[in-house]
DNA sequence: TTGATATACCTCGAGCTACGAGGTATAGTA
DNA sequence: TACTATACCTCGTAGCTCGAGGTATATCAA
């Protein structure tokens, strides 16, 4: 049912590269404070999709601090797709069945 | 993050009393496919829904096979529409982030 | 200098959901 | 007789999610 944290992440790295502590950072903003996942959650999903090759990785040293840049492969974007695919398909059903005559 | 489950068996429950086997058609139905929750998935979330007391239970016999009808509690209205509001605020914040500008 | 805050990475373990597989029993139909 | 549909149920696993904790550097205030 879920992944969707797996499916910020490929649609913001979809626009730009971004390192972890970012994409924490903006999914917060994106959403309006409505998603907020932790580091947590976001860096082990990271780690497994550029296993999986999803994503590549490349480290970069800025101030003093080492940053882990990531970015969409061709791979990646085809799991983009689908999981976007899949997440409209349960929306739209979930919103059907929430919309039956019924009550308000 | 999720209790999707939940959510729409207490909608459904919400609009007329339904047994088990009847909802796990019914979801496939109103999704139209979109999602479908098997029976391992609908009966324990019934018995926990129904053990927090958003749930009651009602057994009849028709045609020689039991039936367990459920039905709304006041507390079930409540679950419901808190759930309802936490799906609309996480479709909506799902939805801006897949919107932003980036690609198509 | 010390301490707090922000940046930036990471892992571990627990908790919870979700799911398929399997089990029982009755009724109807081929 | 056997298969399908109805109707209930439980169990174990697998996966996701999360908070808590751990390391290290830079910056700013007390």
């Amino acid at each position: 049912m879920s992944g969707v944290p797996e499916l910020l992440l490929l649609r913001l790295l979809g626009q730009r590269e971004m390192y972890g502590y970012e994409l924490v950072k903006s999914i917060k903003l994106v959403t309006s404070d409505a998603i907020s996942l932790g580091e947590g959650v976001i860096y082990p999903v990271l780690h497994g999709l550029e296993r999986h090759g999803s994503l590549k990785a490349k480290r970069k040293k800025v101030d003093g601090r080492t940053r882990v840049y990531y970015s969409l492969t061709a791979r990646g974007k085809k799991r983009l797709e689908r999981l976007h695919g899949e997440w409209r398909r349960i929306q739209t059903g979930i919103t059907a069945a929430l919309e039956v005559p019924g009550n308000a």
